[in-house]
DNA sequence: TTCCCAAATAAGAACTGTTTGCAATTAGGA
DNA sequence: TCCTAATTGCAAACAGTTCTTATTTGGGAA
């Protein structure tokens, strides 16, 4: 993959971004270099994530997120101000393989979001 | 909520479909039906989830699902055929209880979905 | 039974999030 | 430095969903 300034920039967006979309990372990116277009970042998020650089999250009833923690973890999802935060669910583990066995299903990957509200949010009625 | 034909046709199409699309739903009913529009089978749709006839499932990465089967489960998804199948896991009893103490985050629901490919398709190569 | 009107509808425009086609530009090896 | 494939910007396409507006209808009231 040719480094690109383009791929720079959205690398350091990435870094001062907790879980952006595409459209924050290309805010952030376009505010100091006005000409990237959002094609671009669309086109670069994807590769980098399928590279495996970063974690491509496809959230349920919302745009995707991107995410440069890379260790197994889930996620929380604030109904109310949209803010995702890490999880780990141990209890999650083996999990896979059990339904291998039971289902026939050779699974890929999981992704599991809890969605609720976050302990900024739950006071603020 | 009135009675309506539109909503009738919907149930029926609900009931011998699985796991469909909006979209499917839509052909399914349409296709004996061909004056309903795809907003009302939308606005139906969400209409009678909300009031909890139907679960609501938001696949990460592909369309909006809708279940009839409404005990807690979770679900497989086929990335090759695009099938979804119901899959229960006693794992994460307790686990919502868990989170919510060491978070703080108030959890509403969770959605467990697994992907990869489906007994069919693993050994269609 | 007929009338009435809030609720529901059809049609399609608009919207959000994302991907694609294409011509122009560019990184980086020869 | 030159060359070429990779990458870019733009606009347009796309999928899924919601909104808008005028029109129709279910079902309670008279």
């Amino acid at each position: 993959m040719k480094n690109t300034i383009q791929k720079t920039a959205i690398m350091n967006a990435l870094m001062s971004l907790d879980h952006p979309t595409a459209d924050e990372v290309y805010e952030c990116v376009h505010s100091e270099f006005p000409s990237i277009s959002k094609a671009t970042v669309y086109r670069i998020l994807n590769r980098i994530s399928e590279e495996g650089e970063i974690l491509h999250l496809q959230i349920p009833g919302g745009a995707d997120r991107f995410d440069t923690t890379l260790c197994v973890h889930h996620h929380l999802r604030c109904n109310k101000c949209g803010k995702v935060c890490d999880v780990s669910v141990p209890e999650l583990e083996g999990v896979e393989k059990r339904i291998k066995e039971e289902n026939g299903f050779s699974i890929a990957g999981y992704r599991l979001v809890f969605s609720g509200l976050c302990s900024d949010c739950v006071y603020k009625k």
